[in-house]
DNA sequence: ACAAAAGTGTTTAAGGTACACCCATGT
DNA sequence: ACATGGGTGTACCTTAAACACTTTTGT
């Protein structure tokens, strides 16, 4: 006997994304402002349902792609929300992932999308349904993937400044950090490239750029290297 | 205008649970043998599929129930698995949650269920589908949670011995630790409360038993403590 | 008396934290 | 000459890691 599901239910499965940003200063997310009933006008995360021939992670690119223009970014599938009248119109599980973009890389394709805007992180309005929710477990993944993984360069420019990546960890922890002990302990896990060139724009001395040495990087981690900031 | 959805593809959403256990000595996990085809005699995770009328939750403890009998314990919602052919009947996501159980407590609802046995995690046999790669998951998922969150003792009878506790956190871990500094880094916690009675089973001068304080976890915890183990 | 597990502290190494001044440059 | 951000090193403290012997009691 072949089993079959047929007397099983079946539901709307939405992938809603948190899109986080860095503008060198402050955490951002992208969010996007309904144009449709219920809660028109609102703001909300970006989303799509699932469907039939992709898995959720090509949904999720899919449905960041549409929505921005933009294509191969880090993304992490993060968490479902399924309280039975999550979404009043339907009954509808949502997968939330989440994302790192580099927002001066994209610039030019979120333009042409008038309803997408940047929030600071700290300053975001209210969303609808349970977004507010999603957007807490995404800052908090977050915190700890940047902690134990070297994604937080997913947010900046290919070259930064040092000065860079510490407003960066900072905004992503929400706290200050000192900034010879954030040197030192950088520079100690030996995973970046200091280039020749120097970035003029932020002082008159102008500061030296660095890149993540991706190959470096991967041979230490087969060599038991972890990373932890 | 109302937005619906009626366009959208639907989707059956499967849970399939990792049930962990602990006998004293190693790790275990619960699985099923299927009696149903396709892959039928092979072993598999419990699983089922979510309901209309309610969330991932209660579909993972109702499922949970079903199978072995078991209420209560706790379960945490782990990742989805979508490949698109990942199961050969239909079209099916899966939403892998984990569960922590006292064997002991629950031997008299498992006898019961003949199609459930504990295997030992490092000797378990191949699973079918992507259940492997839920398990790792899951193994990862304890590993982290077990040294941020005090939820080992969940494994454990309600009084232990500081034997008994090492012994998990070493099956968890896959590695040995040194008595001592584990005694040590535990009382340092101050989470657990010291029983005057001993527990004579293990050896003939006894040995202390304890249990774990959550009262005095909770005020820690609300003073800013975090547990690290 | 001996076997078997329980219980107990100290020393050392490593990593984390706090902290202040000089440098280079454009105006 | 001065204002602005860039860059650098050390002392202290906390935490982690290594390590061995004595106690109790049933047989």
């Amino acid at each position: 006997m072949i089993h079959n599901y047929n007397s099983e239910d079946k539901v709307l499965l939405a992938v809603d994304c948190i899109i986080f940003g860095f503008d060198e200063e402050d955490l951002k997310i992208l969010l996007v402002k309904r144009d449709f009933e219920p809660e028109r006008g609102k703001w909300s995360l970006m989303g799509g349902f699932l469907k039939r021939n992709e898995d959720l992670d090509q949904a999720a690119n899919r449905i960041l792609h549409h929505l921005t223009g933009i294509n191969n970014v880090y993304m992490e599938q993060l968490y479902n929300f399924s309280k039975v009248d999550r979404d009043p119109v339907e009954r509808t599980i949502s997968v939330a992932y989440y994302a790192l973009i580099n927002i001066a890389e994209h610039k030019q394709e979120l333009t042409e999308n008038y309803s997408a805007k940047w929030f600071s992180f700290s300053e975001a309005p209210q969303l609808i349904f349970d977004h507010d929710r999603m957007v807490q477990h995404a800052i908090h993944r977050l915190r700890y993937r940047t902690s134990t993984k070297p994604i937080g360069f997913e947010l900046l420019p290919e070259k930064f400044t040092m000065r860079q990546l510490q407003k960066l960890y900072e905004a992503i922890l929400n706290d200050k950090l000192d900034k010879r002990n954030f040197i030192n302990k950088i520079n100690s896990l030996d995973i970046l490239l200091k280039l020749d060139e120097k970035d003029m724009n932020s002082s008159r001395k102008g500061s030296f750029l660095y890149m993540f040495d991706e190959a470096k990087y991967k041979k230490k981690i087969a060599d038991g290297f972890s990373f932890r900031l």
